[in-house]
DNA sequence: TTGTATGCGTTATCAA
DNA sequence: TTGATAACGCATACAA
């Protein structure tokens, strides 16, 4: 077994100083012919590499990137890792995961763990207790300290960083509106509680499209789930609470709801009570996941292109650490969303 | 904007020497009380943190694993690093990590720019494309430099280290035997090409069951797709082989998936042809995604566990990485698999 | 009780 | 053309 080989030892080998070896390894010209052919020849046969430890210390960076999202199980934080990795392996950086698991406090330790020397900067999405406590101060802390932050989903005023978003305001409006043009006169929303900000922005658009139609909100036809843990437990719950939607209004005949699986789920309890989808009742969900592109029917959903935002926010960190000198201007990039049309609308 | 702090500035702020700072702030018994005491003051006043990468210099141990996955929008390899994250949080250390996607050349640099250092340890899944060509250097490099490599899922015997697997021969042939002893007198499998092991090992399991049941195996009930990329248009044309599967076999009563998929889209095929699932036909795939939860009918699959999978993994690595003392033992850790029963099934 | 010196692996500056 | 030295931030053996 051969240890991982390092300049000193190639010097004493050579017989030479460690900082030839280092010079002719880096093709210095200062180096004669003779010893930068003989170093590399026997740095090439011990297969060295510089130690990449020893070069962020000296050069004070990692040439790493910390990200830290909500949940990995999730088709879009998933997808936003990959259009992450991309770029950066790209441009000559690593990428470093961590969960909050939606937690505040594992979201705090998480950032603490990396703060300190590992990362030259953070890609995150909030978990949905900071959200709900409103506390960003660990946010704040990193940022005065010099480390670049970029939030990306779910952001917050608060956070003065560079930001990724898409519009959901205007994707679920443009949903809703689809919903209408195709006729539908009873339109449910399933969504989440306030404090989730892009829950809330996709009510809001719903709203917006009915008030375009001039129809009025009926209060009986917004669902908002009290979407904690997505636990087994959970889904039954969520499935009887759609359930009783139904139940109170019998004439809905469209569905939006904010994420995949409310989706889905809706479409199961619709079923359940007889309804034809799209001929009596159509569906479009939120989110681009295997749920939508695989259920029967497939699923009509606003796209919001998770590999796209991700390789956004790497660029735009990449960008800050590359020019720290540059003004401190921060920039909110909106990713567009698209409709994908499939089976359950008409 | 206060940059981070070092034990060199609390040393020149609070006039005393750089050691003398670092022994008050690690509690030391030498350091007077006063000096201890205004030192941790000043320290937790600027919110001072030992720099990781000076600590994994001098440590020469870095406390971060390095996973190297295939593709993470899948919900296996997510689950795989949410266990893998979970049990290396708890024991002080990162994750970092790093996507193949399937290629060798990819599988080869993103190693490369992680063991030079950056980490202490891997946790990786064999590329296809790396199974394909048989070329297992990289890992046989890593291992003999003296960072411990355990694998999981896909392994490979070439290489000697621990690995985390699940038994994918008993797992598919339970699967075909619940098939069986259900009434299927036809059963069908879907599978890969040999050269990805688990799929080889998987279709082995449907054979044995098979001859468990004295039925012999009928080359025209089994499909091994060459599972190439899965690109929208690769979906479409494993629809029409999966069709054409049907179409030689009207007698298919009982289908065998080696993944969800392959499952998902076999129903589909089989509900377009009339077919009521699981009266006229049964299904059973592989793995434990939300496609199979969510499908409609509910998918009865094999479970891999892959969250504990990943917990084993990290567990076994960081095992050896705090004990390197001990004898060179591999082990190979089996998780069971677990038929999840569903709706597809009768 | 405090401080000095050394080393982890590298590169850069300056001296020989 | 080569080599010695300092520095990155920290911990520690040893000296004062």
């Amino acid at each position: 077994m051969k240890k991982k080989i390092t300049l000193k030892q190639i010097a004493r080998e050579l017989d030479v100083s460690i900082s030839t070896v280092s010079k002719a390894l880096r093709n210095s010209i200062e180096i004669s012919e003779d010893t930068r052919e003989k170093v590399q020849a026997f740095a090439k046969l011990y297969n060295y590499r510089p130690n990449n430890i020893a070069l962020s210390l000296k050069n004070r960076k990692t040439k790493t990137i910390g990200v830290i999202i909500p949940e990995i199980v999730h088709h879009f934080f998933s997808k936003v890792i990959r259009g992450i990795e991309q770029v950066a392996n790209k441009r000559g950086y690593n990428v470093i995961v961590g969960l909050s698991n939606e937690s505040f406090d594992k979201e705090v330790i998480n950032m603490q763990m990396l703060a300190n020397g590992s990362i030259d900067g953070f890609i995150l999405s909030i978990s949905k207790e900071t959200l709900l406590q409103q506390d960003y101060h660990h946010f704040k802390e990193t940022i005065s300290q010099g480390m670049p932050i970029v939030m990306f989903d779910r952001v917050v005023n608060e956070i003065e960083c560079d930001k990724v978003i898409i519009d959901d305001l205007k994707g679920s409006k443009n949903a809703v509106s689809k919903l209408l043009s195709n006729g539908c006169k009873h339109v449910a929303i399933i969504t989440t509680k306030d404090y989730v900000s892009v829950g809330k922005l996709r009510t809001q658009g719903y709203l917006e499209a009915l008030e375009d139609y001039k129809m009025s909100p009926n209060s009986n036809l917004i669902l908002k789930v009290d979407d904690e843990l997505v636990s087994e437990d959970h889904l039954i719950s969520l499935e009887s609470e759609i359930e009783q939607l139904f139940l109170n209004n019998k004439k809905i005949d469209g569905v939006f709801a904010v994420n995949e699986l409310y989706a889905i789920i809706g479409m199961k309890v619709a079923r359940k009570r007889g309804l034809r989808i799209p001929d009596d009742i159509q569906f479009i969900g939120f989110t681009d996941g295997v749920l939508s592109k695989h259920a029967t029917p497939s699923l009509t959903t606003v796209s919001q292109h998770g590999q796209e935002m991700g390789e956004k926010a790497a660029e735009l960190l990449i960008e800050k650490l590359e020019h720290e000198d540059q003004e401190e201007q921060y920039q909110t990039v909106v990713i567009e969303t698209e409709l994908i049309e499939r089976n359950s609308t008409k």
